[in-house]
DNA sequence: GGCGGGATGATCT
DNA sequence: GATCATCCCGCCA
């Protein structure tokens, strides 16, 4: 990780912003993962903005249910979701409050800590694969639903908190369509990554599955 | 390295 | 009962 990082903790007006304005001024930011058996930093590459109740590719689309009234809170906060039966992912809930907007973190590079990564992600060949995909991210941080909820801007010593870090020249943001995502919502570019990263996750178009016979 | 397909279960309609 | 913001393995090149 660079020396001269500015490891002050991000603010509750950072996350208060339209989620178009925060996700791509994630980039490069440090997330920081304490457990009782360390710590663990990564510096964001890649991640997506979904956009609450208007935006057809977000859990919020339909309204609040139980599992996404986080969503619904107050911006600076994690939205930890289950999915394909397996699989954890990580969201910050953006502002405005009630918006139910959020930014699904993708990718990142692991700068400390990477043996516990090593340890959860033992089936990665190389450490840029540690944490390149949204479940893989999850994993390799040991986030889950417990998390769901935290506050994110209470500090490094939080169980999940976000550093200003350092984030790239305007120049080497890309963005584009959303992984994964279908329908009306596939065609808004609202991914965004750090351009030649080797820990962004590759590109993988919408594909409905097969119908069972 | 690039694919096809299976695994797996909470959630919501 | 369909959907899901996925990953990994095995196979082929």
């Amino acid at each position: 990780m660079n020396k001269g990082t500015d490891r002050t903790p991000l603010t509750r007006e950072f996350f208060d912003r339209p989620v178009l304005d925060v996700a791509p001024d994630l980039l490069g930011r440090i997330l920081v993962r304490s457990t009782d058996e360390g710590r663990i930093e990564l510096r964001l590459t890649e991640v997506e903005a979904y956009a609450g109740e208007v935006d057809p590719g977000s859990h919020a689309f339909r309204g609040r249910t139980p599992r996404n009234s986080v969503m619904f809170g107050p911006p600076g906060h994690s939205y930890v979701y289950f999915t394909y039966g397996m699989w954890h992912c990580l969201n910050l809930v953006c502002g405005p409050e009630g918006m139910a907007s959020g930014v699904l973190l993708r990718a990142g590079e692991i700068g400390v800590g990477a043996e516990m990564a090593r340890k959860r992600r033992f089936s990665a060949r190389h450490d840029r694969e540690l944490a390149k995909g949204p479940a893989r991210l999850a994993t390799a941080l040991d986030v889950d639903r417990a998390l769901d909820g935290s506050d994110v801007i209470a500090g490094p010593k939080a169980a999940l908190s976000v550093l200003r870090g350092t984030p790239p020249p305007r120049d080497q943001v890309r963005s584009g369509p959303r992984t994964g995502v279908g329908g009306d919502g596939s065609h808004q570019p609202w991914r965004f990554w750090i351009d030649g990263d080797p820990t962004v996750s590759p590109y993988r178009a919408h594909a409905p599955r097969r119908r069972s016979t």
